[in-house]
DNA sequence: TATTGTTATACTCTATAACTATA
DNA sequence: TATAGTTATAGAGTATAACAATA
């Protein structure tokens, strides 16, 4: 038994999916969590923007299930969101409870820039894999989370 | 426009790393929390009891660096795992500041148990994928997180 | 009766400043 | 002067219960 410890033995750990895919989270967020600053937009503020300039009149409620969000915790989001002036929110076409949501006018352009952005940021942790091996990383990601556990 | 969103697109997010990896550590802590329900141990507390095994008389100063902890965080972690008899804070051998972290006596079985579940957990996640693609998946994570930024 | 959106609230996780004792 | 550990505290993220309006 070592008394004082100088090179950690990380062996373990390095072996589980979880804590190197954790370690990996860390990286790519951190790296847009910077590239966003100037967009002062974080990943979950970007991914609502997204999915609303791609899918204009979409819910609360589908948000929520697209991103794994509570409806409680969606609702301050959005309220800040309208109140920048990037999305309103208007009456849902066939169901009065729910309303649409859409990029008020001149945020598609900001929209743009910042995926834009976002695919640098990718540009910037990926840099030193191959165009191949980016492809599988993302397949075999969406292949962990996409499949049902049963 | 559709005035009412049935499919949602999400082509723009999942070609972006960030959501893919976000979605994938999801369903694999998702996992690990169901399995580790047993033993009462978040994520974090298991890979602090690992790196304490693995590395007799490791520093709270190295355990935060290794795990990217903020000291102040981790003092009440190492608390609740002292008082429930899994480690112990001995004097460091060459630094009077420091504390020495070990397993307390006993609880090198809780450990082990625990890793083996660990890897089942993982088992369950990467059912469907070969041997060959989860090497590739862990091996490209730490591609990801492991090289400097620059 | 079930669902959408909302409020209120609590719990966890993460972050910062400041202190102590040692180096 | 700098570092290891600690305290206190604040902020962000995530969770449940309950309500009004609508289906």
């Amino acid at each position: 038994m070592p008394e004082v410890v100088d090179q950690i033995d990380t062996s373990v750990l390095e072996q589980l999916l979880g804590y190197n895919a954790r370690r990996a989270s860390l990286a790519v967020i951190g790296q847009f969590l910077e590239d966003m600053a100037e967009f002062n937009l974080r990943p979950v503020e970007f991914s609502v923007l997204t999915l609303i300039a791609s899918n204009p009149g979409i819910t609360a409620r589908q948000l929520c299930q697209q991103l794994a969000l509570l409806p409680p915790n969606l609702v301050g989001l959005l309220n800040a969101l309208v109140k920048r002036d990037l999305i309103r929110r208007e009456p849902h076409a066939s169901d009065r409870r729910a309303t649409a949501l859409h990029l008020a006018c001149g945020a598609d352009k900001l929209v743009k820039k910042a995926q834009s952005r976002a695919l640098q940021s990718d540009e910037k942790v990926l840099g030193h894999l191959t165009a191949a091996e980016r492809q599988t990383l993302i397949a075999l990601l969406k292949k962990v989370y996409a499949t049902p556990q049963l």
